[in-house]
DNA sequence: ATGAAAGCGCTAACAT
DNA sequence: ATGTTAGCGCTTTCAT
């Protein structure tokens, strides 16, 4: 911008410039440009004003456009970590339904820091998108969040906010950590344990819940490790399992940790306490990310929907976009077990004990 | 905004607003709320300001201030695919100084098509970003790269364009490569190949022609694989190296992976094979991914300084920001080799053979 | 079919 | 220390 070169940058033709070459006014010059209202102009009239601007190398200024309309056609997705291998098939969900409506997606990222989300949010705000996807959200967010859905459309995505309220596509949680209980419980295993992911995450909590629900239905022993996870990470779930593996009330034969990343760390654990996956302790993970079908033995896990989450994000947006005021509704999306090797039947004489 | 809500929504708000409820004149309101000029006002009055904005949510609308200032304070990052592992701790990278200077950052993806990076990236300049980093440019970029840097400040991050003359950061992929195959030859392998990516990349040609200078270095032979990879993928690495491993020329008893997919898609391709990794064919890949460490067995790979390197492409584009009209230059950033178990000395018989 | 004029919300130069 | 005025680049009535 004319601030900072010294001579004219392209970015700097104008509009007027445009109008200027070909003769015409402003207004018209305008009116040419714009694929809506390009047939209110004669088309030789058109023909001058595109040649023009070809010329000129000249580019709409958006921020002008946006001041003056009223909206920007920018939707921020708000996100905790972008290593999580949910993310990326979910944002490009969300492209793939609102590009073509003409929205433009800007992501941004909280590292799961609460006041950088908020101030996140706070700047999109500011620059006025037109919506916000939230994925980074906390259970105790709602009331924020109920603050942001007075200045604009809000869509959260993956987790949600306790209370409800809002508008939300998350996957199934409880359903899938059910999934993988029964399964379990199926095997034969009656001593379960579970690695917990951070509990202000509904993702986590959901699991919890689904775990815990199969364990009582099936008359199944939860083994309790006494510490829950910082981060859920893969050293995080080392130390869980490897506290679990010596716990005093016996250890469990089923381990179902709430992301792969525990899992695996779960998967050291093991070894280094010299036990086999799965002849001594089955394993299951979450999320199904790349690489957990090479790691040894290959793990069972759980693979989420995260394509058609970003797809039904998108549309949840584009409703309220377009005015439709439908109430808000949390829809769930139905995750799917991966059998691989990491769990099997537990070993006889375990089994009995 | 108003066009789209039936009553008046917080982000309405404006500045007019808060100087009519703080009775004074907008410039002042405007003075009073700018940290940059608040000393130019009264300290009473700036109180009473702030509390009418804060009574009345005023947000600013970055719109209107960015289009009088012109500039808009955010910095356009348009990356390939969010999948690799690099990219979160390059953008985090960014973040880290860009933010504390009073940057936003906004991420974009092209999903690797020619087209879509065209259109993001005017799109980035439409809305009139401050400068853009791109990380998704093909080597014959060159000309488009220069159009950009008519209209903007450009920095490229990981990947550099043919012909030089622009602002870039890499990581030295000859150098990774270099390491990888001294290695490998330093551990006897005389027969080596390699899964290549797309040449059309500048990291992976820089890749193919540090392992091709060290073999030729060392009289080693390179076992060509007639093929190449479309898409750096599991499938693809897999598919190559099994070629690679009915070559009528002998098989190889290395493999350098261009990247860690790849690496293990041809651990795959042994297994299937009947051969085992070390023992019979050494396989290295490139990245350090998430989980490498935990595959069998434990991948040697590359780790690449990411995080640096996001960084770093942030001060360059910081210097251009600032005006420091320094010359392009490109900085290549070393990697490490991470020695771990999928590599080792050759079987006897073939290292003879 | 085109032009004139107003104004989106803000900041900067110039008064006072 | 505060108010006045102009204008960033565009779109949108309203005239013509």
């Amino acid at each position: 911008m004319a601030h900072r070169a010294e001579g004219r940058r392209m970015s700097d033709v104008t509009l007027k410039d445009v109008a200027v070459r070909a003769g015409v006014h402003v207004a018209t010059a305008s009116r040419a440009l714009d694929p809506q209202r390009r047939h209110l102009v004669n088309s030789e009239t058109r023909q001058r004003v595109e040649t023009a601007a070809g010329e000129l190398g000249y580019r709409i200024n958006v921020l002008a456009r946006s001041l003056r309309k009223g909206s920007t056609g920018m939707i921020g997705a708000v996100v905790a970590d972008l290593g999580n291998p949910f993310l990326p098939p979910m944002l490009r969900g969300l492209e793939e339904v609102l590009g073509p409506r003409g929205y433009m997606t800007a992501v941004s990222e909280t590292h799961e820091d609460p006041e950088t989300f908020r101030r996140v949010c706070e700047q999109l705000i500011a620059r006025r998108v037109d919506g916000i996807v939230v994925s980074a959200a906390h259970v105790g967010d709602s009331d924020f969040i109920s603050t942001l859905e007075k200045s604009l459309p809000v869509v959260l995505a993956v987790r949600r906010v306790s209370g409800g309220g809002h508008h939300t596509v998350t996957h199934d949680d409880v359903l899938g950590a059910r999934l993988v209980t029964e399964y379990l419980a199926g095997l034969g295993h009656r001593r379960l344990a579970q690695l917990r992911g951070p509990e202000d995450v509904s993702s986590f909590a959901g699991r919890a819940r689904g775990f815990q629900e199969v364990v009582a239905e099936h008359d199944c022993t939860e083994i309790v490790a006494h510490d829950r996870a910082g981060a859920p990470t893969t050293d995080e779930g080392k130390r869980l399992a490897a506290a679990l593996l010596t716990a005093d009330v016996g250890r469990p034969t089923a381990i179902f940790a709430h992301n792969d990343l525990m899992a695996i760390g779960a998967l050291e654990a093991l070894g280094e306490a010299g036990l086999r996956c799965p002849e001594d302790v089955s394993i299951v993970g979450y999320n199904d990310a790349p690489l957990t079908a090479h790691v040894t033995p290959p793990l069972t896990t759980v693979r989420l929907p995260s394509n058609a989450l970003g797809r039904r994000v998108a549309a949840m947006m584009l409703g309220q976009l377009d005015q439709h005021k439908e109430p808000p509704t949390t829809v769930a999306l139905e995750p799917e077990l991966v059998i691989r090797a990491s769990a099997a039947a537990p070993a006889r004489d375990r089994a009995a004990g």
